[in-house]
DNA sequence: ACAAAAGTGTTTTTCTTACACCCATGC
DNA sequence: GCATGGGTGTAAGAAAAACACTTTTGT
C-alpha cells in the first residue's frame, strides 16, 4: 500500500517500480490481470516497489504472489521503461490526493519512476485475484478488449505481448497457462490466441509433438460435445530442459 | 565525472545507472569498448547516470556519444540488472576514496544501483575512444580476452552478447559494424565472429542476399592479396525496413 | 442421421545442408 | 607457377505447408 511505502521510503529503492503483465488463458481468450483503483477511471498493471534489500527479480515474484497467490511461476523480465514523461506529476498528485497524503509527504512518489516490466504466465484457474483492500478491483480481462490504462501501461502490455510472441519461437509455452491435463486443440488455441492467427491442426500436432515435451495420457476428455479429444500432460523434465536450452535457431 | 554528479545529485535519477556494451569489429575480432579507471585494477563497461529530465534511452545515447563521439547509432536496451549485491559497498567506498570524496558526501552513491544495460553496434574505425580525464584508459578489447571486470559487468557483457546472437535471427547486422563498402567475406566473418562458429561460404551468400538488403557495387576491393573480392553496400531503405519488420519467424 | 469437432497421412514445396571446381591476385 | 582466398551451382535431405477423409460424440 502506498501509504506504508511512503512511511518507510528509506526501505525502498527510490524512483523504481516493478510492473507485471500477468497472462492467463481461459475460454479461448488470452487474459491479462488488471487492477482498477477507485481513484482512477483507468486500469493499471499490477505493480509494486522494490525493497532495498531485495533483488528486482525477487520483487517481481512478490508482486506476482501478492496479486495471484501463486509462486514458482514463469516470470521473465522483458523491458525497462524510463521516459521522462511516463508518469505525469498530475497523475501522482491525484493518487496522493486520493489517499489523503500531503503533497509534501508524498514528494518521494512524484518523481519520474523508472519501471521494470516482467511478464508472467499463470494458470487462470489457480490464480485467485487478490485485491488489496476495498479500493481495488482485480480482474482478468481479455487482451483484445483492454480498457484505457494509466500512464504508459498500455505500451508496457503491448511490449510484453510482443515479447511473448517472439519467445514462442525460442521456447514452448503452455505449462502454467493450461491446467495439468489438456487437449491438443486447447494447446493449439493457446498458440493461436497468442499469435493472433489460425494454425493448421495437422501441422501443429506434428510440430508440437516433435519437441518431445508432451505425454499422451490414456484418458479422454469427458462430457464434451462431439468427439472426445485425448488428454495430454507436459513431461516436466523435458519441458524445463527445452525452456532452458531453447528451441530452434536460424543461423 | 562522479564528483560532478554527487555535487548535483538532485539532478540525477537516484540509484539508477546505464551501462553500455559497445561492440565494434576489426581485424576479424568482435571488440568491446572497455574502460580502466586508475582506482581499480579491473576494467569496466562505459556507463553513466541518468539525468532526471532525460529518458533512459537518451541517457544511453549520451553515454555512447561521450565515449565514442558517435551519434545515430544502433543502440538497444537488452536487460536491467538489479541484484542486491551487484555493487558492493566495499567497491563504492574504494571509488569514493580514490576521488577523495568523504563517505558521508558520497552516501548517494553507496546504495544498490539498478543498472539498465544497452548494447551498441558501431563502426570501429569511426569510433574514437574518448577517456574522461587522465584517470581513464579507454580501449577496444577482443571479446575473447576480456580481462576481469568490476561488479557484475562480466555478466552484463555476456548477456549482451547472448542477446546479440539471438537477435541475429531477427534482424540483419552489419550496418554500423562495417565500413560503408565491404565484401561478402567480411560480412561473413562478422557473423562467424558473433556466432562463434564457421559458416559455409556458398550458403551464407545465398542466405544473406536473399534478405534483399545488399547492393552489389561495380567495384572490387583493391590492393588485396589473392583474388579481389567484390564490394557491396547496404541498401539502407531495405535494411531499415527489415530491421523494423523483422526476419523470419518459426510458427 | 447429422452437425461439429477430433484424429490421422501424403504430397508438394521450400529451405538447409553438404559438397567441388575454376578464377584472380600477390608473391 | 603456386598458394591463397574468392566466386559460383547442384544434388540430397529435412522441414514446412497444403490438403481430405474418416471417426466419434451429443443432439
Amino acid at each position: 500500500m502506498l501509504k506504508n511505502v511512503l512511511d518507510n521510503k528509506e526501505n525502498y529503492q527510490p524512483s523504481l517500480s516493478i510492473d507485471c503483465v500477468i497472462f492467463g488463458f481461459h475460454d479461448n481468450q488470452l487474459k491479462v490481470l488488471l487492477i482498477k483503483t477507485k481513484h482512477s477511471h483507468e486500469w493499471a498493471l499490477p505493480g509494486g516497489f522494490v525493497p532495498v534489500d531485495e533483488d528486482i527479480d525477487d520483487a517481481a515474484v512478490s508482486v506476482l504472489y501478492g496479486r495471484t497467490g501463486l509462486k514458482g511461476i514463469f516470470l521473465r523480465q522483458f523491458a525497462t521503461f524510463g521516459a521522462v514523461k511516463r508518469n505525469s506529476i498530475d497523475f501522482s498528485n491525484r493518487v496522493l490526493n486520493f489517499y489523503g497524503i500531503p503533497l509534501d509527504e508524498g514528494k518521494w512518489y512524484t518523481n519520474r519512476f523508472v519501471t521494470v516490466g516482467y511478464y508472467a504466465l499463470v494458470d487462470f484457474l489457480q490464480a485467485v485475484p487478490q485485491p488489496e483492500g476495498k479500493n481495488e478491483i482485480v480482474e482478468w480481462i481479455d487482451h483484445h478488449v483492454v480498457p484505457d490504462l494509466i500512464l504508459d501501461h498500455k505500451k508496457i502490455l503491448d511490449k510484453a505481448l510482443e515479447t511473448l510472441r517472439m519467445e514462442l519461437n525460442l521456447m514452448p509455452v503452455g505449462y502454467n497457462l493450461l491446467p495439468e491435463k489438456f487437449t491438443i486443440p486447447e494447446l493449439q488455441k493457446l498458440y493461436e490466441t497468442i499469435l493472433g492467427r489460425k494454425l493448421d491442426r495437422r501441422n501443429f500436432l506434428r510440430k508440437i509433438t516433435a519437441i518431445g515435451i508432451l505425454t499422451k495420457l490414456d484418458e479422454k476428455k469427458s462430457n464434451v460435445a462431439h468427439k472426445a479429444p485425448n488428454l495430454y500432460s507436459f513431461d516436466q523434465d523435458k519441458y524445463n530442459e527445452v525452456v532452458k536450452n531453447g528451441l530452434h535457431q536460424g543461423w
